[in-house]
DNA sequence: ATGGTTGTATAACAA
């Protein structure tokens, strides 16, 4: 079984990309971020004709999580349950969706992406963190065993290996330490990552910014992150970080993360 | 040069 995790940064226009990297990689199961529409915009065919099925979580052109699988879609939830909106008045917001796929608990996560330090943004992603956190923990209070995959855009470098230069993130989000916290308590909840021990660094990145040339000055940052539950992470045979996918014109400005599970 | 690029509800936006 292999699964995928991807921000694609648009669906709708990059739907060739993602017919390609599921073709590519062979793919089960396929989680997306920033689909950037809403269920009824979600571009379908394609994938019904390949027998993919989808569940998807997108409320306006920000946002959007999906669920792309041919093992089955059980038990969708549309959001965590503890999970935390934004705005005032407070909106709902189309980051996390988990369902069922062969047998294991996939969500497909989007962690808010901060904006500036202080900013009320970043304070509701580090809420948005802490309840998932606290959520996490109970799933795994209920069952020791349960396989469940926490992967998505965490919008958090986590070491700082993570980034091209440390300096030029000096007093910006992704690399602070409250972020860094809330992603530790995720790991320390029993959620490891299983790519890092496959592709270590440092340089390896899964996000290189459009701007500047970043991508082929190799000035990136490794945001996306797949996290399993102990029994999930114990079947992991392999993870590859598909880089080739963010070359060429029409690219996202992230690149697929892939996990192959025994 | 608070600059560049890309997405879409094309905005005094979000990423």
């Amino acid at each position: 079984m292999r699964i995928a995790t991807w921000n694609v940064n648009s669906v709708r226009s990059r739907i060739d990309r993602v017919m390609g990297v599921l073709e590519r990689h062979d793919l089960d199961v396929l989680l997306l971020q920033e689909t950037k529409c809403r269920d009824d915009q979600f571009p379908m065919l394609d994938l019904a004709a390949k027998g993919y099925e989808l569940a998807h979580h997108g409320l306006n052109q920000w946002n959007g999580v999906a669920i792309i699988s041919r093992v089955g879609i059980e038990d969708v939830a549309v959001g965590f349950p503890s999970m935390p909106g934004f705005g005032e008045p407070i909106a709902p917001e189309a980051r996390a969706i988990g369902a069922t796929c062969g047998g294991v608990r996939v969500w497909s996560l989007y962690i808010p992406n901060g904006r500036e330090i202080d900013h009320p943004h970043y304070h509701y992603k580090l809420d948005w963190l802490s309840r998932l956190r606290d959520d996490a923990t109970g799933w795994l209070a209920d069952d020791a065993d349960a396989q469940i995959l926490l992967a998505g855009d965490w919008n958090i470098a986590p070491t700082d290996d993570d980034v091209w230069d440390v300096a030029f993130f000096e007093g910006r989000t992704h690399v602070t330490a409250p972020e860094r916290a809330a992603f530790q308590a995720i790991v320390d909840a029993g959620f490891s990552d299983v790519v890092r021990p496959f592709t270590p660094g440092p340089g390896v990145y899964t996000y290189w910014d459009y701007t500047q040339l970043r991508f082929p000055k190799k000035q990136g940052m490794r945001i996306d992150f797949a996290l399993a539950s102990p029994a999930l992470a114990s079947r992991v045979t392999d993870a590859m970080i598909d880089r080739e996918e963010r070359k060429g014109k029409g690219a996202s400005d992230h690149a697929p993360v892939v996990v192959t599970l025994d």
